[in-house]
DNA sequence: CATGAATGAGGATTCATTCAT
DNA sequence: AATGAATGAATCCTCATTCAT
């Protein structure tokens, strides 16, 4: 029994630690410039083992954007739950600022999400994963929902739909995330990703607020 | 000299033909996984032509991004023009609307631009034609920069900094149009992208007002 | 343990016989003509596994050309061997019947052997194995070298300079060699290729004894 | 009449120009790196009409080899003719000396009588033109041929067959430009390539007198 | 005669995946 | 379970040659 545990306990940390030497390949190379060899070879095992704990090469991408999701949503829960009396804008501040640093943290998960369905991932992986992937994204969603409702019925945001207002929100710093992330337009646009980050949330937060 | 003429035509018509050939598939495709043979196929030319006016698949992206942010220029350009006499915020709309127009319009040169320096696009391509691409574009985000500065003047918009304010709109337009491009993700969101886009124009927007 | 021994052989064996599939292919049809694929079918495995034993066309050469020189070595080295106290001359027409048997039981050696640096072979082999080539063709001038020196100190030679006496020497046999590798060529002296060189071997012999 | 005149002359100009700029580009680049383009931009003219003076890429080399013959002939000729009176060890001086300034004035066409046969010249060339490249190279070697009979006449020379000899120095000859086209070759032996050359065509003519 | 646009067969190399051990 | 040797389809690019104008 005790042996069987262990050999369950390994395998999954075998498991895991091809997950990590394919982020680390991935990020480095890039999905399609990376090699199953740079990955069994990052993770010190055989090609034939990569083979063993994941089907292809896709369903390594998935899985590396589901544990990519897991952790975003995490961050976000926690912003929530820190403080559970706050008002609906701090809370965006908050959830806002987890996001951040979600992106500085794990910024390998991150660019995976960013990723997601450039490329033929929808057509390479399981209908299955697909929708779990899609799922989570959803959940994250939410916690920006909830926070915008909570102003909505504080009377701190006017709004027809707490919905597109978060979904704008979210838009908005993925919007600034992704244009920052390559050096030339940092240099067009002239200050750091951060304060760029922190004035586009507070230009939405602003203008969520009820017209004087 | 009627010869030389109508064969320089023909030679950049065959030239557009490529391009338009190349801009479909990759779209269809990706990128990654279109093939030379396909482009070719398409253009319904042999595989040699396609080399004899394009060097190299890179060279043909980098031609339909600098295609694409002209064509885009141009939807700002007459924008911005149209009226001179505007309010600044209706300006920005404009400026907004323009920049939907052009998703909607023009799809494939839309994708592209999202896609520029995902993958070695950077490396691959030369030096000038990269810097080409940049320029181009700084020019497009001036015209939003413009509108900002003239609500700053006329005292509707308040903001430190109108490069940022303007590069906020831009992040967000792109984050939503981004966002929205999954079919699933447009589901989460229950609207349909214009609903959204306009939702987000009109909050960024309404944050540049000054605190009532 | 056994398994592993077995396995390391079996590689090697894999090895040498792809190395020995491309050196008929490269002899029968010329290094240029010849395609990676006619050697992996020649090798009879996959052309994947070529590359699996060699990176590139040119370092297969690059090996073939050390092997032969290897080879040649091992007659010249034989030849020198064979008879410790021998006379000057009668060591250099050993040595050059050596040479001649190195041509006739490895013609492909051979070929390939002259055929060096013809071609833009220094710039595609690695530096490491280039500089390995000419070091043992020095070795290979080294025997002819010491019978001549051997001949000037017993008085029977006469000139200047051992080095040049040897490498004249050698630039003679080759020169046959070469010039009657063409059946027309050969037509056009009259006699064999054994005959004519075994004349010039005995005219430069001959021509570097002491004037009478 | 005149203007037939002119065209044949302009014709022949021509043709004579495409064959410059072959030699130098075959030569720069080697045959085989060699494009038809960089013939045809060289020659300034279009890729067709290259294709409209001489059949094939092959076809074009074999005229370079029959000039190269040509103008070697020319060297030996001269050497020859130069002084009627002349010891027979004297006259093959005179004739290695007319070889040695061939190969230097005439680099290209040098090259060109080297590489023959090599690759699949004689497969790819018409059996008219191959017939003619060897009767040029049988005349060149004639003129040695006639230096050596002279000499065994004049009772200077003992050997067998003048023919044999004849080739044995035109075989040392070759040899050494051969085994001194190298760089690193050169290195080994030590001295320059006309050092070597002298040296090596006195010992195949001290090897050719009588024994003491 | 001259042009140069068009062709398409061909070749080196890569890499995800399989499977015997 | 783990290995790693073997596979071969797929892909980008080259270039000698042709032919309509």
């Amino acid at each position: 029994m005790s042996t069987r545990a262990r050999r369950a306990r390994e395998k999954e940390e075998r498991r895991q630690s091809i997950l990590q030497a394919a982020r680390e390949v991935f990020v480095q190379q890039g999905f399609h410039r990376a090699t199953m060899d740079s990955v069994a070879e990052q993770a010190e095992v055989s090609k034939g083992t990569v083979y063993l704990y994941f089907e292809s090469k896709e369903t390594l991408l998935a899985h590396l954007l589901l544990q990519g999701l897991e952790a975003l949503i995490g961050y976000l829960e926690e912003a929530y739950a820190a403080d559970r009396s706050l008002a609906a804008d701090e809370r965006l501040r908050r959830l806002g600022w987890a996001y951040l640093q979600f992106f500085h943290r794990e910024p390998l998960y991150f660019r995976f999400l960013m990723a997601v369905d450039r490329g033929r991932f929808r057509e390479t992986v399981s209908a299955a994963i697909y929708q779990q992937v899609l799922k989570s994204s959803l959940e994250g969603l939410d916690w920006v929902v909830q926070a915008v409702e909570q102003g909505v019925e504080e009377g701190v945001f006017v709004c027809c739909d707490a919905r597109q207002a978060a979904a704008s929100l979210w838009a908005t710093l993925n919007g600034v995330l992704d244009l920052m992330a390559h050096p030339l337009r940092r240099e067009m646009v002239g200050v750091e990703t951060d304060v760029l980050y922190r004035t586009a949330l507070e230009i939405v937060i602003q203008g969520m607020r009820p017209v004087s």
